[in-house]
DNA sequence: CTGAAAGCGCTAACAT
DNA sequence: ATGTTAGCGCTTTCAG
C-alpha cells in the first residue's frame, strides 16, 4: 500500500482529506441516532417520512457514502464474487467474463476478474487475494493443475466453479465444452472432404483443453484408419512465431498435410495468415479452427469452425455458483456444453488431386 | 445479500462452515500474541524465526486468510482500483482494461472492473459502489455526460481519471485519443483518391467521439471545399440493424456516396459486411474505419483504418491515476494520444469514373 | 522481541 | 419510531 491520496486530494478538495463523513457524522448532522441513519442508508423500515427526509439531507450535505469494508467486517458477506481467467483481452474469455458480470449483477453482486496470464502461481495469487477480500463465490479458468492450496477456503465456505478445464485434485463444480468430441467431429469432417494427412496444432499440452483437442484429432484419425505420426501433432503455445514454424514444418517435405486443424482462436487466426501468404503459390491447405471468432465468415475462404458459446460457458458457470450460493448442496456437478461445426468454406476444400 | 452458503459449504467441509479462523485463532494455537501474528502475516520485522515457525504452523493447520475487510477498515486504503468502461467484451475496451490490470499489478493493486452498457445511471451506480468499496481511485469511460456525483468522492481523496472520452461537468484528469484530427485525417485520405461524396456512419451523439469524429469529417469535408449534406450523416448507434439502413439510403438514389467513413470499430465491422453483400453488384464502395481491429488486414479488401491504441489509453490512464496516488497536485491534465492512419486498401478505392 | 488495549465504521440485538 | 451497546478482525499505539 504505498499511495497516500493526500497531496493529490487536498488540491482538489481544499485540504479537507480524509474527512470522510461517517454515519455518526451524519447523525450527529441530523441530530437523531446512529441506527436511524444506518435505517435511511438501508432502506430499512421504521422511520418517519420526517426524520428519512432529515437525515437524506444531512448524507447530501455531507457527502456521506457507506464504508462497504466496514459493513462487509460486520455482516460476513461482500455480495461479491471473483472470475480468475488467462487473459481479459482474449476474444474467447472476455465475452464469457461479461456473461458472468451479467449474471453477477442480476444477483445484486459485483464481479471482480483477474487475469493469470497462464501463470499457475499468479492464478493462485489472484484466487487468494480475492479469498482474503472475503467474495462470496469464485469461477476459475485454471492455468494451474492444483488447486489444492484453495481447500481451506472451500472448506471456509467460498463457493467455488471452475470453467473451461477442469480443476485439479480437488472436487469441484466445473463448465467445460466438449472439446474431444468437437475436434473429432472437426477432423472427420476434413476426412470426409478427402483429406488423409492432417496436421493438429494447439497450445501447451499442459492444457487440458488441448490434451482433450488432440485426442479428439487422434481419434478421428483413428477412426478412419488414418496414421498421425507425431510430426503431424505440434502442441506449444500460441505463440504466432511457434505456431508458423510449425506450419511451414508440416506443410514442407515429401509428403506434406493437406489441411490444418487449429486448437483455438489464436492459432486459428494465425494459420489464417499463414494459408493466406501461400495462397498464390501453392493448392490451397484446407483449414478448421477450434472456437469462433468475429469475421471468420468474411475471409476468403470463410474459416470453417468448432464453434464454443464462451458467453454461454460464463453463464453455466454463474448459474451454478449462484445456485451454490443460495445452498444447493447436491454433490459437484461435472456440465458439459456440445460444441457445434459451422461449415463456411475453409474446411471444404479438397486435397490436391 | 441474499447468499448464504451455509448448506453447501457444510456438505463440502463436513459442516465447519463460519469456522474462518481469525488471527487471535492463530495466536492461541500457536501460543503467541495477537499481534504477533499480525507481524508475521504482514511481513514485518521484529519476530523470531522460531517463533515464526510456530505461527506459520498454526496459519496451515488452521488455514487461516487474513480478512482484508478489517484490515481495510483499519488501515482507510484498499490497494485497488476501480475501472468502468462500457462493454469488457468490446474489442477496443478489453485490451484497455488488461493494460490496466498490468499497471495496477505492478504496483501491488487489484483492479475491479465493471461495464455501464453505455446506461449513464449504471456507470453511476457502478462507480458509487467501488467508491463503497473504497477503491483508492476510479478510471472511467463515461457514459453519462455529468459526473457531478462525483464532487464528493474526489474531494473525500479517490483519485479520478477519465479515459477515451472527457468528464461533464467536472474537472479532472483525462486520456483521450484525437478523434477529431484522426477523422479529418481519414476523410481527408477518401478525398484524396477522388472521392468528393462520402458518407459518415457513427455512434449516438451523445458521446463525445462520436461528435468529434464527425466534427472531423465535416471539417475535412468542408476543408477540401465538398458539401456535406445531413443525409451522408448518421448517428445513431452501432446497432447492425440501423447501420445497414443507414448504409443502404446513403448508397441509393441518384448520387450515392462513394465512400463511407465509419465511426468505430462496431460500424467498420457492419459496414465490411453490407459491402461483402453488394460486392458483386455494384462499383466497389470505398471504406475507412475508425479503430483497428482483429484480422482487418486479411478481408477483401483490406480494410484502412484511422488506429487508436486502446492499450495505450489504458496505460497512460492508470499511469497518471497512479502519480496522483503518489501524490502528485498538479492541475487536472488533458492527454492526448495521436492517431495513426493505416492504409490497407479499402480506403483506396477510387470513386466510379 | 513481544503483547495488551483501543478503535476503524458499520450492523445485530436489544432497549426504550 | 428511535437509540444504545457490543463487537466483526484487524492495525496502531504504547508498554513491557
Amino acid at each position: 500500500m504505498p499511495h497516500t491520496a493526500r497531496t493529490a486530494a487536498s488540491r482538489q478538495n481544499g485540504g479537507r482529506y480524509g474527512t470522510r463523513p461517517t454515519m455518526k457524522d451524519v447523525a450527529a448532522q441530523a441530530g437523531v441516532g446512529l441506527k436511524t441513519v444506518s435505517r435511511v442508508v438501508n432502506g430499512e423500515a421504521g422511520v418517519s417520512s420526517d426524520t428519512e427526509r432529515r437525515v437524506q439531507e444531512a448524507i447530501t450535505a455531507l457527502g456521506f457514502r457507506r464504508n462497504d469494508s466496514a459493513r462487509v467486517l460486520r455482516k460476513g458477506s461482500t455480495a461479491s464474487i471473483g472470475l480468475v481467467l488467462e487473459d481479459l483481452a482474449d476474444p474467447f474469455y472476455s465475452p464469457l467474463s461479461r456473461a458472468v458480470e451479467e449474471i453477477a449483477r442480476a444477483h445484486g453482486a459485483l464481479l471482480i476478474n483477474g487475469s493469470s496470464a497462464e501463470d499457475p502461481e499468479r492464478e493462485r495469487e489472484l484466487a487468494l487475494a480475492l479469498c482474503a477480500r472475503r467474495v462470496d463465490g469464485l469461477i476459475i479458468v485454471p492455468a494451474s493443475d492444483d488447486h489444492r492450496y484453495l481447500e481451506p477456503e472451500i472448506a471456509a465456505g467460498v463457493a467455488t466453479v471452475f470453467v473451461d478445464r477442469p480443476p485439479g485434485r480437488i472436487d469441484a463444480d466445473m463448465v467445460l465444452s466438449d472439446s474431444a468430441n468437437g475436434a473429432r467431429e472437426g477432423v472427420t469432417h476434413l476426412i470426409a472432404h478427402g483429406h488423409r494427412r492432417i496436421g493438429f496444432i494447439g497450445d501447451h499440452p499442459r492444457i487440458h483443453t488441448a490434451r482433450e483437442r488432440l485426442r479428439g484429432y487422434r481419434e478421428a484419425m483413428a477412426d478412419a484408419g488414418l496414421p498421425s505420426p507425431d510430426s503431424w501433432m505440434a502442441l506449444g503455445g500460441t505463440d504466432p512465431e511457434r505456431v508458423r514454424a510449425d506450419a511451414a514444418r508440416m506443410l514442407a517435405g515429401p509428403e506434406p498435410v493437406t489441411a490444418l486443424f487449429a486448437g483455438n482462436n489464436r492459432v486459428t487466426v494465425t494459420l489464417v495468415r499463414v494459408l493466406a501468404e501461400i495462397a498464390e503459390r501453392e493448392h490451397p491447405v484446407a483449414l478448421v479452427g477450434f472456437d469462433d471468432f468475429e469475421l471468420a465468415d468474411l475471409l476468403s475462404p470463410p474459416v470453417t469452425v468448432v464453434a464454443q458459446d464462451p458467453a454461454e460457458l460464463g453463464r453455466s458457470a454463474a448459474e451454478l455458483l449462484f445456485r451454490r450460493l443460495d445452498g444447493a448442496d447436491d454433490p459437484p456437478r461435472r456440465v458439459t456444453r456440445p460444441t457445434r461445426l459451422v461449415t463456411r468454406g475453409s474446411g471444404e476444400v479438397p486435397p490436391p488431386a
